[in-house]
RNA sequence: GCCGAAGUAGCUCAGCUGGUAGAGCAACGGUUUCGUAAACCGUAGGUCGUCGGUUCAAAUCCGAUCUUCGGCUCCA
């Protein structure tokens, strides 16, 4: 019998009859982690640890503590999410039911019957009982023949779709229990490992996420091979709820919303307003550093403006309908980007290539349709303010500029500790051309661009194909917000579209006209969106810098209102913003309130304070730092509170 | 926009299978003048999201609509 050689991920080998199992392999490991196995990595590709391997191989084997074996442990999970829902709504027909990053779900049609979040609770019922019959997942090679039959016979007119777009020969079948399933693989040995079960929840999907598709039921679900484990995820999800800034919000006054006003049109009320106004000028003052001019434009533009730019003709018909002079019927539409209008500002007088490049940043407020299910909290608004910048310069000088723009863009970041972003370089979908204008030649430098550009900053990028702009690929920091939904921040953006359009030009040193080309950039994104996850990513506790109310001074009783003014108004003389708490509260309530508002200083005031000039400093969740004198503290303050270069 | 769920006082929530709305906090008035996370007493506050229907009677049942929430699709 021949033998092969199995390569371990500390590089050491051993060899083992020609056939062996995974599991037999982590048998002969030790008894632990065969205990642990759900899957095996062979030559980098995840499998069951049940199959044979036949050659000599590489191998890592995946317990839960590995993202490969969580991968194979909700893939299961899904299987049985789904023999489940076949035991209780017979003639259930499914879609897919892949696992995800946290859990899994099962895409399912139900028919005639209702489903709804009440229904989850008998599913998880029935999967424990089910999980409990340790039911061993086997896998089974069928022809394609086999595979159209089985489902044909089912009447699962999904599954026959999947199959008719699959191989003959790479087709596979699991079975766990009496359930069968259309299935790549991997998946754990048996069903006796899924232990704790959560039905999340209930939502609708479109088969195979196209919109003109029939609308499915999918069921979001997460497990564990620990009840305790299931218990802190929810824990931590329930954490993770506190941090929502549409809660936070609404907590701590700084932003609201009104039905009367309409929906997903922001009312940034006075402490939000901080927040945002002084985001601003920290990008303000960064920009002017870098060259950059600012300019206004107004927020209505004539709809031929954006004829030219192609955006009505992209968006138009799905979009807020033009606005239109009463006499005349001019048409004008709520400014949806700035772009054009800078244009236009490039083409006021003939420009040289000397004075390239030219920057023009504008806090511009635009408003576009966005669905009404697409409206979530300041994330996704019908009226927003991007810090929005267009630069003009010549082809030679893009690569130069764009790294700039990433210099600035993760200057920001860092100066609000932003750590957990992501560098999505979004490409165009070659399959899908129509979608987008201009020539495949400029497309192609433009994104060799970007990664050059991202590559010189070391920055780490994940290409994603079609989320390009219609005029330019893009250069997304991506962040995720405190429930792991995935927002889109900053972006850069090389555009070789809009100069032709615009007819942009420039003189170059050659006495001859040259099209200048435009790169799009927003640090931010929104002002709306960022302070969002800003919110949710410090809880609302914000930078000193940014935060609302920086100190709250606190009296300990009437007796100290005098003095607890003067402290407040020595404050506000050295730009530290304060609030006096001259309620008749003790000091224990006034102590309470501010700590729950998320004010980070509160100075106590009686009668000691009072009379040596003093103030007690209690910082925000971490209680009594002992007296000091007013001038002190507003030096150590001033400091503390200064924003960053 | 699509699928599903929810809307009760400023906020958080109670109100079983229909019998005409309740608590805590906040607000307001008073008492208290207080030393590091909620003083005490009292007062006021709601056409139960909106419109229609069923009924002797609707917060409760039905329909429509608006908004919000969870997803899907979309996102210049």
């Amino acid at each position: 019998m021949s033998e092969v050689k199995i390569t371990l991920p500390d590089g050491s080998s051993r060899t083992y009859p020609s056939g062996v199992t995974g599991m037999a392999i982590a048998q002969s490991i030790s008894e632990g982690l065969a205990r642990n196995a759900l899957a095996i990595e062979v030559n980098g590709e995840i499998r069951d640890l049940s199959r044979t391997i036949t050659a000599d191989a590489s191998i890592r084997i995946f317990t839960w503590n590995d993202a490969g074996g969580k991968y194979a442990f909700w893939h299961s999970s899904a299987h049985l999410l789904a023999e489940a829902l076949e035991a209780l709504y017979p003639g259930v027909k499914f879609g897919i039911g892949p696992p995800i990053e946290n859990g899994f779900y099962y895409d399912v049609d139900l028919g005639t019957q209702p489903f709804g979040e009440d229904d989850l609770a008998k599913v998880e019922a029935k999967m424990i009982e089910l999980a409990r019959k340790n039911s061993v997942y086997t896998r089974q090679d069928v022809s394609k023949k086999e595979a159209l039959e089985f489902f044909g016979k089912k009447g699962d007119e999904y599954k026959l779709e999947l199959i008719d777009g699959l191989e003959d020969g790479s087709i596979t079948f699991y079975h766990q229990g009496g359930f069968t399933d259309l299935c790549r693989g991997p998946h754990i040995p048996n069903t006796g490992f899924i232990k704790a079960v959560k039905l999340l929840n209930v939502a609708g999907a479109y088969w195979r996420g196209d919109e003109k598709n029939k609308m499915l039921t999918r069921i979001y679900g997460i497990t564990f091979p620990k009840q305790k484990e299931l218990e802190e995820y929810l824990h931590m999800l329930e954490e993770a709820k506190k941090r929502d800034h549409r809660k936070l919000g609404k907590e701590l006054e700084l932003f609201a919303f009104s039905e009367k006003v309409g929906m997903g049109l922001p009312l940034w009320l006075p402490k939000g307003t901080v927040v945002r106004e002084r985001l601003e000028q920290f990008m303000r003052k960064a920009q002017i550093k870098a060259g950059y001019d600012p300019v206004v434009s107004p927020h209505i533009g004539s709809k031929a403006l954006y004829v030219t730019s192609g955006h009505w003709d992209k968006y138009g018909k799905d979009s807020f309908r033009p606005i239109t002079t009463p006499n005349e019927g001019e048409e004008f539409l709520l400014k949806p980007m700035n772009c054009p209008h800078h244009c236009e500002m490039y083409k006021v007088k003939p420009r040289s290539y000397k004075e390239l490049p030219i920057r023009f940043a504008e806090f511009g407020t635009v408003y576009r349709y966005e669905q009404s299910g697409e409206l979530h909290g300041l994330t996704r608004v019908r009226g927003f303010t991007q810090d929005d910048a267009h630069i003009f310069c010549r082809p030679d000088q893009v690569k130069e500029e764009f790294i700039k723009v990433i210099d600035l863009v993760l200057h920001a970041f860092r100066s609000l500790g932003f750590e957990n972003y992501t560098a999505q370089l979004s490409l165009r979908d070659p399959a899908d051309k129509q979608k987008y204008i201009g020539e495949d030649e400029l497309w192609d430098r433009a994104e060799r661009e970007i990664q050059e550009a991202a590559d010189e900053r070391g920055l780490k990028t994940v290409a994603v194909k079609g989320e390009a702009a219609f005029y330019g690929p893009k250069l997304d920091f991506m962040v995720k917000d405190a429930l792991g939904r995935s927002w889109q921040l900053g972006t850069i953006q090389v555009d070789y579209q809009l100069p032709q359009r615009f007819e942009l030009e420039y003189i170059g040193s050659d006495n001859q006209k040259h099209r200048p080309v435009m790169i799009h950039r927003a640090p931010f994104g929104s002002l709306e969106r960022f302070v969002a996850v800003l919110i949710e990513h410090c809880a609302g506790n914000f930078p000193l810098w940014l935060t609302p109310e920086q100190v709250a001074v606190l009296p300990i009783s009437e007796r100290f209102n005098d003095y607890a003014a003067h402290v407040l108004q020595e404050l506000k003389n050295r730009d530290i913003r304060g609030f006096l708490d001259d309620r008749n509260e003790k000091i224990g309530r006034k102590i309470r309130d501010a700590e729950v508002s998320k004010v980070p200083f509160m100075l106590i005031v009686g009668e000691k304070e009072a009379s040596e000039n003093r103030v007690s400093v209690r910082k925000h969740g971490k209680g009594d730092e002992g007296s000091v004198s007013l001038a002190e503290f507003i030096e150590l303050a001033s400091k503390d509170f200064a924003m960053p270069l």
